[in-house]
DNA sequence: GTGAAAGCGCTAACAT
DNA sequence: ATGTTAGCGCTTTCAC
């Protein structure tokens, strides 16, 4: 059962070359060369013309594969997401698509399902396709990782920061802000005992988010106690939302609202609730307000966080080459307040 | 020979060639090329075993800008989603990346916005990187597909045929009789006169979905009325259904269950419903079935179309050397019934 | 202002 | 069974 390669002559409709245009253009390759890749003071305003008429005839597109050989340096930009059946996820990585277009990048997206083999593997891959940049929605710790840092491909960081070195490229927004923001308006809302249900804290966003409730309550002479905070029980955010709901009411827990880390949490805690005997109504606050939200969670407020955005950050730090100051993009939130009335 | 190094930019971590393996197995360049791609009867498992053992010290991996150039064909695959913001396509991608991945490519994802134009750039774009197939997520009619069809690459249609070829490659359901379903639950649970909402017709498979649904309810006798037809009056899917939901409400229709060609739809549809003064509780059918309709939309009846096996037929569909017999897959799809008790 | 030519890493003919 | 070699399309000295 061998997989036999397609033959070697996939030649068909034979795509025009640099020598193609040269030869029409009645110039040399390398003319061609230095007209289209726009070296100043260096062809006459006649060759210029010559050569983009050729090149508009023939329709000509440089191979990439020439190019990349030649430059030792692709035009793909990897986005390494830990769960594309995240709408957030995925809503980053369509805004960084379009982004990276303008600038004449291709995205390459992969999956890595948040585990570590799987990222390195990635991380060799696009090594191997000499990717211009590699973006992380979501890392997590690698020896690859630990390799390529510091080396010349630049590493970007988006939502949570490199778990090995917090000063990496980063885009995102302030989670202890945010954190803060949503602990005040409960407050000022009356809210005096929340139950707080997040995720794994092995992602900075999630830890900083928390972190910033805790003291935010504690500091408003609020504590909450430790039996109202709930991990992760499960994997997928959904459950985990999901069973610490079922883990409160089991317990008896007297809380006045639900504070969860991330919408998904919060939709799977609040499907418990609906489902269950005699469903409360309390205040049930998130983080990341998909577009979705106004159409299928009314009910839910959530930080807002502008995804939409994210993309051209992430392009902007990829086009400074490398170079510019401040590698860091803190994009502003803002907390939907979607309280029934 | 002399080991020149040209000083070419991003050359950092000197990434390990095939010239390097060979010299530290002891054998030529050409052997390592054979053992890595497995030609038979062509090397001494001695040898096999030398060079194996230095491409794993060195972690070497083929540059694919020098395989690329040599064999006229990259191992990227293009995804073009007409809208990534659609949770469907999202999905596809998703298990199409994993799928690909297996088979030792690389999804590369556009978002055409259902735009001839983008489109054409991204075939273009695609064409220069040497694509080794190109999938859309929901294909427009354009110049660039006009010439590509019947070219080298591989043109794959998902959900929504070839608009230039119903015979073109194709991977969905089967969506007349998906519509026949919805038609034949509704008229078996006592349904007569539904309304119907639909997005644009461009699209085969909303088409079909209509043709089969208002087909089967007039085989029953129960014809729907055009006034209860209601197609497209915005351009998002979730303002189409909320625009549908108002209209209908405002001409007073009689209807007693909607039938919407999109879980977007219905989501639209329903938060118009669930807004208004006094909410009807109606009996709403939809197709998609997002993993998160359970949690999100339990009040949703819909077509479970199986997106995460797309990527697999997909895949197969690529790896089958294009000469295979059937270039088309059609999945199973199933109806789930969500009515509220 | 323009051209000739040297490779970038790889595969496949063609030797041996 | 293994080595030699000719390019694939491109950029970039180095001549002129």
């Amino acid at each position: 059962m061998t997989m036999r390669r397609t033959a070697l002559k996939p030649a068909d409709a034979q795509q025009a070359s640099i020598a193609n245009v040269a030869e029409r253009a009645g110039v040399s390759i390398a003319t061609v060369s230095r007209v289209l890749n726009g070296i100043a003071n260096k062809a006459s305003p006649e060759t210029v013309a010559r050569v983009r008429q050729a090149v508009a005839e023939l329709d000509y597109r440089p191979s990439s594969a020439g190019k990349s050989l030649r430059q030792r340096q692709s035009r793909l930009v990897a986005v390494l997401a830990a769960n594309l059946a995240n709408p957030t996820m995925a809503a980053i990585a369509a805004s960084t698509e379009v982004a990276l277009r303008q600038q004449g990048l291709v995205m390459v997206l992969c999956d890595t399902h948040d585990d570590p083999k799987l990222q390195d593997e990635y991380l060799r891959e696009m090594r191997a396709q000499q990717a211009r940049a590699i973006v992380f929605l979501g890392a997590v710790a690698s020896p690859m990782l630990d390799l390529m840092r510091g080396g010349p491909t630049p590493l970007i960081f988006v939502n949570r920061r490199d778990p090995g070195d917090p000063n990496g490229d980063f885009v995102g927004i302030d989670n202890v802000q945010a954190g803060r923001d949503v602990a005040t308006h409960a407050l000022a809302h009356g809210i005096r005992h929340p139950a707080l249900i997040h995720a794994p804290l092995a992602s900075s966003a999630t830890r900083a988010r928390v972190e910033a409730i805790v003291e935010s309550f504690a500091a408003a002479g609020h504590p909450i106690p430790p039996s109202l905070v709930l991990g992760p029980a499960e994997k997928e955010h959904l459950a985990i939302g999901y069973a610490a709901a079922r883990l409160l009411q089991r317990d008896g827990a007297d809380y006045d609202a639900l504070i969860c880390t991330g919408d998904l949490i919060a939709f799977g805690a609040h499907r418990f609730i609906e489902e269950s005997a005699r469903p409360v109504s309390l205040p049930i606050y998130g983080f990341d307000d998909n577009p979705l939200n106004d159409w299928v969670a009314p009910w839910l407020s959530s930080v807002l966080i502008p995804y939409g955005t994210f993309g051209q950050a992430v392009a902007e730090l990829i086009a400074e080459d490398r170079e510019g100051g401040d590698r860091e993009r803190v994009l502003p939130h803002k907390l939907v307040d979607r309280r029934r009335s």
